[in-house]
DNA sequence: CTGTTAGCGCCTTCAG
DNA sequence: CTGAAGGCGCTAACAG
């Protein structure tokens, strides 16, 4: 038998109310069931004691079905906070808590990001990518909670994705600019394994350039400095006539180095991003970019992870189009 | 009486093992009090069964003392990310796992949040910023939770704080600018009440300056784009000698925008930034700004905070330092 | 509408 | 070293 007179939480409400603690929990959570009377005299008595449920029991109680976790490579770029932006704002209005991690980058801290997350047994869980820890996979699936990956895409997903094939957007790219005459490429990014998208799109680019491609890898430090240090270090042994970078940021870092070695842009070398940033727009030179939806796809992945959520079944796996975007680091058009 | 062969935790894996619950409680937790060999079959087993223990239950049944939750204004701004990497890095290494959300500066956003966190019992909460909803104050001192604030300062805090005195690092900014024979300032930024910080930045500068401080507030959008919109609203009724910006994002904008008009900067015009954040180490023209401890003050708010979860009572209210950084945005001396 | 009962899954305590 | 009993704070299910 409990003793009724406790100290702390919902007892202590319901003592000092003189109610029972059901009824102190149907009015904590607004349900019905109890009269509006009695429901604001326990809410003024509770907001009096500073009584802040505990989510724990809650949780333990009953199916936790309002917390979804989200994972992210690193803050450290737009670009995820982008489509986080879609992603929280759906999810929230949908009722849900998000608690947000992230990864930098590192599969074996995602695998174990996973496993501190399922021990809250949360209703569902977003990844960035689709290439994970070994483990992740049967993970998610064991524990048959709805999962959306973003970002990247696999015709097989653990559950669902919504993201960019970046091997095709790659290869789209490449089209674009060989069509401008372009024929020996190089490419600047981080070091292979590190960015799974980068990679990827990289994969799509040699499909297209018959030449080999020279890549040039930083250490992962600030994206502007890196490009700009990367492009100096590729003009010391190569003379490429378009640099393709992992994205906007590098590029233009890249474009101001290449520039400050008298090299003019886009008449000796073109300069090609990734992801069509803000900062492009107010660039007294706009860059030559790829746009991709980030926003979109941060609202179809969450609506799709919803619907999952509801028990509905549709298309698991979407690859959204990615758009060229000429800009002014590239030359107009084929001018051999 | 309870059913000992339940499906589902601690219970199966116990079942499966032939052991009671508590020594697979024991082996997961890696505590004495179980032989290595029947802790090695335990481990396998669970591994075996895909077994993720149960936080909440854990947290119930005791107090939760491993969560620690953060709050930042927003995930679009690499300042924070700066001092949250210092302050993620430290807590992890001491064992704690922490939850990131963002408020969007908004102080109601904020309550809840504190409200949310609070509900999950964690060891500590960090807030960003000193100005808060007027309930988070009484919230977070009776729920008797160390509570750590950066950024910004405030010599009487919550619990600890570690941060910028932004009124003086705006009146040191102004004196060094003043120093340079600027005497016509403006200042762009967002509306008042939006950024706290700003608001006391341009309160510094105000003390140094015997002139009206144009002020021109920009709905929050894109940084770079705000800095370029609101220099050309500016541009059309005053004629400043000298412009500050809310950040250096803005104030790259607000050069660009400058230069696009055909005034030159510094000599028509000085163009003053806060934070020096890294793009200025590949600007062409390095913006004249402000540089904030960041990551310092992220480790070393994170130390106190650890500190006081120990029972340790330290300085209560630390304000770190900030640097003039002189760029070729501004004069290089009072030319007058 | 209101209250009582019986767990949710784990860990502390204490006895073997 | 091992296990049985009870409780953490809350809520579903049931009774009044």
């Amino acid at each position: 038998m409990r003793d009724v007179d406790k100290q702390s939480g919902i007892y202590a409400v319901a003592a000092e109310a003189g109610v029972s603690v059901m009824s102190v929990s149907r009015a904590m959570r607004g349900v019905d069931g109890i009269s509006a009377k009695k429901r604001d005299a326990i809410l003024e008595i509770a907001r009096r004691l500073n009584y802040v449920p505990n989510s724990n029991a809650r949780a333990l109680s009953q199916a936790n079905a309002d917390l979804i976790g989200i994972s992210l490579p690193t803050f450290a770029n737009d670009v995820f906070a982008d489509v986080l932006e879609g992603t929280r704002g759906t999810i929230r209005r949908a009722g849900f808590s998000t608690v947000i991690d992230t990864t930098e980058y590192d599969p074996e801290a995602e695998r174990r990001w996973v496993e501190r997350l399922l021990s809250w047994r949360p209703a569902g869980l977003i990844l960035t990518g689709v290439d994970h820890h070994s483990d992740v996979r049967s993970m998610l699936r064991d524990a048959k909670i709805p999962t959306l990956e973003t970002w990247d895409y696999d015709p097989d997903p653990i559950d669902v994705v919504v993201g960019i094939d970046h091997v095709a957007a790659g290869a789209q790219l490449g089209t674009e600019i060989r069509k401008l005459g372009y024929e020996k490429p190089a490419f600047i990014g981080v070091a292979r394994g590190h960015d799974a998208r980068a990679d990827k799109r990289l994969l799509g680019l040699r499909s297209v350039f018959d030449v080999p491609i020279a890549r040039i890898a930083t250490k992962p430090a600030n994206s502007f400095r890196m490009g700009s240090e990367a492009m100096h270090q590729l003009l010391q042994d190569h003379a490429p006539d378009v640099v393709f970078f992992l994205n906007d940021h590098m590029a233009f870092g890249g474009l101001i180095a290449a520039q400050s070695q008298g090299l003019k842009v886009p008449d000796d070398i073109g300069v090609v991003g990734f992801n069509a940033l803000d900062l492009n727009t107010v660039l007294p030179i706009p860059l030559t970019t790829m746009q991709t939806p980030r926003r979109v796809m941060g609202v179809t992945g969450a609506r799709r992870l919803l619907a999952r959520l509801n028990g509905v079944e549709g298309e698991r796996a979407t690859a959204l189009p990615v758009t060229f975007v000429p800009g002014a680091t590239t030359r107009l058009q084929n001018q051999r």
